[in-house]
DNA sequence: ATTCAAGTGGGGAAAAGTGGGGAGAAGTGG
DNA sequence: CCACTTCTCCCCACTTTTCCCCACTTGAAT
C-alpha cells in the first residue's frame, strides 16, 4: 500500500564527469538522498530510503550460514552506495557501478514501482525487443490483466 | 461491481504534440489522474486510479526473484505513464507508447467497461472487420450470453 | 439565429535536461 | 611537509521540451 510507485521510460544521457539527471517526476518520491545499488540483470537498481530499509530488513533474514546467500549479500552490499543529487537533479553514478550495467553515453531510466532502474540505452533496446514478443503471454500467466 | 462503465467508440487525432482530447463523456469517471499503459493486441489501455491500483497490488505480491516476472514488470510498468488532462481535456502519449500502439494522427478511443482503449485507427478498424465477422461465434464462446 | 459544449491548433512562458568552468578537497610523489 | 595533479562538487549558461493559456471551428440544443 505504501511507497513510491514509478512508472515510466526516460532516455537520457551520462555525461563525460560521470552524472545523469534523474526525471523530473521521480525525484520528489526519491527525496534527497537514496540508494543506487546492483540490481538484477545487469542494470542498477535505485531505491528511495524506505524501499530500501525494507531490502535491508530481507536480507538479514537470510541465513550467514549459507555461503551462497553470503556471497549475495557481500556483493550486493558492496556495490551500493549513497546518491545526493546537486541542484539540478543529477547524481554522479561512481566508476563501479558504470561498469558492473555497462553504461555509456545514452541510459534508460525506467520506473519499476517501489524502485528506479537504469540501462544502458542498448541493453535496454535488447530485452525490450523480446519482452514485446512475450507481453501478451506473460501478461495472462503472471496477473489476471 | 464497484467502478466505471466506459462504453462507446470515438475517432479523435493525435496533434503535433502528442495530445489527444479524451471523450468527455469518460472525464468524469476517470478523474483528475489517471494511468495509460501498454495493453494487449497492440492497443493502450487507460485506467482510473482504483482499477490501476488494483493492479499494482497484484504485481507487488510477484517475486523479484523470477526473472520472467521481472521482465515482465519492467516492461509492463516501464510502458506506464500517470496522465494528468490539461484545461481542455487532452492528454500527452509519450513517445514509447505512440511507438507501441503505432499511433498515427488519427485514433479511437473505446469505452471497454472497467477501462478505456486507445487504437490506432486503421487498426481498431482491420480488427473491427474481422470481429465483426466472428461476432455470433464469440458470443457463443463467451460464458453466460 | 444564438448559445454552448466539445474538439483542435498553436504561441509563449516556464521547467527540464545538458554542458562546462572553476574553487576546493583529496590523493600522490618528492 | 610541501608541491603537484586529480577528482569532486557547486554554480552559471544554453537548448529543448513541456505545459498553460487563448482562440478558432463545428455541431447540437434552445
Amino acid at each position: 500500500m505504501s511507497g513510491a510507485n514509478f512508472v515510466g521510460e526516460y532516455l537520457h544521457t551520462l555525461d563525460t564527469k560521470g552524472r545523469v539527471a534523474l526525471p523530473a517526476k521521480f525525484r520528489e518520491a526519491l527525496g534527497p538522498k537514496f540508494i543506487i545499488a546492483r540490481g538484477l540483470d545487469k542494470c542498477l537498481f535505485v531505491y528511495p530510503n524506505e524501499e530500501w530499509n525494507q531490502v535491508m530488513e530481507k536480507l538479514k533474514t537470510i541465513p550467514i550460514s549459507k555461503k551462497d546467500a553470503r556471497h549475495f549479500t557481500r556483493y550486493f552490499l558492496s556495490g551500493a552506495t549513497e546518491a545526493e543529487p546537486d541542484k539540478q537533479g543529477r547524481v554522479v553514478i561512481p566508476q563501479n557501478l558504470r561498469d558492473y550495467a555497462r553504461l555509456n553515453k545514452d541510459v534508460f531510466i525506467l520506473g519499476v514501482g517501489s524502485r528506479i532502474e537504469i540501462w544502458d540505452k542498448d541493453a535496454w533496446e535488447e530485452t525490450k525487443i523480446g519482452l514485446e514478443a512475450e507481453f501478451s503471454v506473460l501478461a495472462e500467466s503472471v496477473a489476471g490483466i
